[in-house]
DNA sequence: GGCCGATCCGAATTAATATTCGGGTACGTC
DNA sequence: GACGTACCCGAATATTAATTCGGATCGGCC
């Protein structure tokens, strides 16, 4: 019996693109194509959630672009924006990264495919933009490059599916990928120092955060979130208080930035192994996918501040976001 | 009421489009959907067949790659062609069109995004081809210029149809269009030369095809074929026997080979207005998408005598070529 | 060989989805 | 305002698709 790599028989892998054919592209019933075919209609019925899971099929649902303009344009326009792209979110906090996720993948697709992009900063442990990789289709595309924009943090289950994010980015569309396989904040800075001395890997991967073309931003709310704990090599609630008090209203990529946008600097800048300000400044898109009353405030600081030029968000946090643009 | 160009609402529109993301990308019954959005069941149902006709949802059948791989990799070796695309037809003559244009779209589209491609050279009255733009998607793209390789054939209900093509074409891919609106075969070359003195335009045109970066070819038997009938600016039964007994066993954008894939000149090549066997000759990417008995001979000597030099083809079509292949 | 577990299969059934049908409403026309 | 038309809607129903379930087959293993 001929095998192919993934372990199925081909003739069968050849019987349910034609199956799936027959059904979506030619439109015939189930059991039309199994009368054809000589197979009962379970059968078909089996094939086709079976082509379902291999990803032959594969279905988007494409947003008018219409929809949203008037949202999408005024972003524009009160935050200096390159694109921004607004999207109807279809439910509550927990499910809206999902979709944000979802939304934007075309988006970066075509941003990818079309903005001669090179080198590309990931923050994989962003929710949100774990679901935008998720999505994304393979690209017919250029090489270039992956790279993380922080070390670990959490559980090393955590640990593994982040790596495994970034890694399907990279194959999606051709790239090589550079991983930062240190922790992402530790205790302080003399650790930090010492690991880096150590760990010539961790070094080059951090210079090439120097010239990104495209950088996945996360942003975040100045406290401790939900996956992550204490002892996680995540800062503490006590560090977050003492961010805080020295005026942070949030984080991006774990650098604070206060309500006007600036750059808090704080101590603990030198315990994060990550993309740096400098870094972030000067890379060439920047984008942010993101939204929910939490993070109000951060986005806000990170558009005034512009930080972000592209933005995906949902229609709410894009009206709360018009509503407080300064003028 | 606030309407959109396309006459509907907005918060119609809107509505759809949610009701298709919960559905599609969300994995949610109908009946749930109606449930949350107070809607009924039925309602449900019809919305989702709405976005179905507005193309907001789009369902692809991705043909994994390994499939075909060998029969592929023999027609590259065997005729020197760049690439091959072999699918599985899944049924008879009549829709054999239908397929392999569906399954030439993608290639097209991975084509055009890494190519490099600025001028394309378009042959509509190829129903196959017709097909491949039916089935094409909008791609994020670069300008460049879509340009008809032939004037007109046939009917002018068949023409509209062409002109329609063309343009979807060029719109899919962000393209300029050069339509060539003049008749396609002229009954002598005087009227030829008279037609070209009089239209500038399709002078320009035809200088166009000088420079193709790709051209989407048509190829055909050395007769009269199905939709076109005598005085349908075409050949005549008896034109095509003349270039028959000068050796053609097919035609290329209506030029004539013979069975080593010869350029067979003949009295009837200045009767046509299109492209030219220099031009063709000069096209960096060649394509044929194409299959089927009555196309064997003419498919051979366009392979043989390297006028194609990328193919997407069926298995049937695939192994016979490969079992005339020259040694 | 005999037993076990895994897998695949189709008849029958259940679940999900599409369509019919009759009523309701908005809008244009006389 | 009366009438006609065209459309949109949901209850009921028809159609289509997914699942259950018991039987059959294939290896591996003792």
């Amino acid at each position: 019996m001929t095998v192919v790599e993934d372990g199925l028989d081909v003739d069968r892998l050849r019987l349910v693109t034609k199956v799936a054919r027959l059904y979506h592209a030619r439109g015939l019933r189930q059991a039309e194509i199994a009368q054809r075919l000589r197979l009962s209609q379970p059968r078909v019925s089996r094939l086709l959630a079976h082509a379902d899971s291999l990803q032959i099929v594969r279905s988007t649902v494409a947003v008018p672009v219409e929809l949203n303009r008037e949202l999408e344009q005024g972003l524009r326009q009160a935050y200096g924006l390159q694109n921004a792209h607004v999207v109807d979110a279809v439910a509550g906090a927990e499910e809206l990264a999902v979709d944000l996720g979802r939304a934007a993948a075309p988006f970066l697709a075509i941003a990818l495919a079309t903005g001669d992009v090179r080198t590309i900063g990931f923050m994989p442990w962003s929710r949100t933009l774990r679901h935008v990789v998720e999505s994304l289709r393979p690209l017919p595309l250029i090489a270039g490059c992956v790279v993380e924009m922080l070390g670990d943090l959490g559980s090393p289950a955590l640990q593994q599916d982040v790596a495994h994010q970034t890694q399907r980015l990279a194959t999606l569309i051709g790239a090589d990928t550079a991983f930062l396989r240190v922790p992402g904040v530790v205790a302080n800075p003399a650790i930090r120092a010492a690991l880096l001395r150590a760990d010539p890997h961790a070094r080059r991967i951090l210079r090439l955060l120097d010239d990104l073309d495209l950088a996945l931003l996360s942003v975040g709310p100045c406290e401790v979130v939900a996956p992550l704990r204490a002892g996680d090599n995540y800062f503490t609630d006590d560090q977050f208080a003492q961010a805080r008090s020295a005026g942070a209203v949030g984080q991006l990529c774990l650098r604070f930035l206060d309500a006007d946008g600036a750059w808090v600097r704080t101590p603990l800048d030198d315990m994060v192994v990550g993309v740096t300000v400098d870094q972030l400044r000067r890379a060439r898109y920047r984008w942010a996918v993101a939204g929910g009353a939490d993070k109000y405030p951060v986005l806000r600081a990170a558009l005034v501040g512009r930080w972000i030029n592209r933005l995906v968000t949902d229609t709410v946090t894009a009206s709360h976001l018009l509503s407080v643009a300064p003028s």
